[in-house]
DNA sequence: CCGCATCCTCTCGGATACTG
DNA sequence: CAGTATCCGAGAGGATGCGG
């Protein structure tokens, strides 16, 4: 019961936050109403969230090492994903014209901030992960 | 061998915390020790998460109230998503067998957490509206 | 070393029609 | 009402080769 009550007010206060938020959440409405939506489907691609990560890490990296830890990508992928993280201020290019060329990646103070608030979430997810996985087992069950 | 400059305090604090979960990123471990994808791959989609923010604020919607809400989308993308959202635990569905049948769609107490958590990031993101759409236009010259 | 150019595959998701 | 059954197209993403 006790719980539940607990349980009952978090309710309430998602519930008003969430109301304030719903024309962040509608398409119908001009991108600078919709943000969420927006900054969802930027990093709602397979790949973008574990970049940023690991540029939280690792203050710089190279095309190659950053191609290394985030374990599976493609060349293409890669530089697709790492423009469009560029293009939003997320992250900074940096190009030493030598031979043969070096290119660092790092994240902007934008960028930075943004990471934190991920860790956040994954945080949450990391210390919930038995709970996670205890669910995959009771509920998908055919 | 990566030398880790460390840039301010902010950055620190990222980085003691991302090192604690490189496990959970890495595609090469095992599911029960790579959590972050799986939670991200599960929520990545382009509905997932509206669906859930508005069943965080209409604590229960039934299936055309769902679709109504969440603009957009097809009769056969949110049957599908439901059906993951509820194998994972994150929502629960309830159904009475009158005529014609009603089906009622609400949070489980794990999912009204996750929403907790991803109001944190999407608030912020709302925060940061400004900041985000002025870095578009910065950015992106072309 | 960085990353573009191709080509190709395959999944996601939209549209429509239909059923218990 | 709450979905299922099909069909279809677009685009995300993988593999490989090349070029500055």
């Amino acid at each position: 019961m006790e719980k539940e009550t607990i349980v009952d007010n978090q309710r309430v206060a998602t519930g008003k936050k969430l109301k304030k938020m719903f024309g962040h959440i509608d398409y119908r409405n001009p991108p600078e109403l919709c943000v969420i939506r927006d900054v969802v489907s930027l990093t709602s691609d397979k790949w973008s969230i574990l970049i940023l990560l690991y540029l939280g890490y690792f203050p710089v990296l190279r095309f190659n090492k950053l191609k290394k830890y985030v374990y599976g990508i493609s060349n293409k992928v890669l530089s697709e994903r790492l423009k469009v993280l560029e293009g939003n201020g997320y992250i900074k290019r940096q190009m030493y014209p030598e031979v043969p060329i070096r290119v660092e990646y790092s994240l902007t103070p934008f960028g930075q901030k943004y990471v934190a608030k991920l860790l956040e979430l994954t945080e949450w997810m990391q210390l919930n992960n038995p709970i996670i996985l205890s669910n995959k087992q009771k509920f998908q069950i055919k």
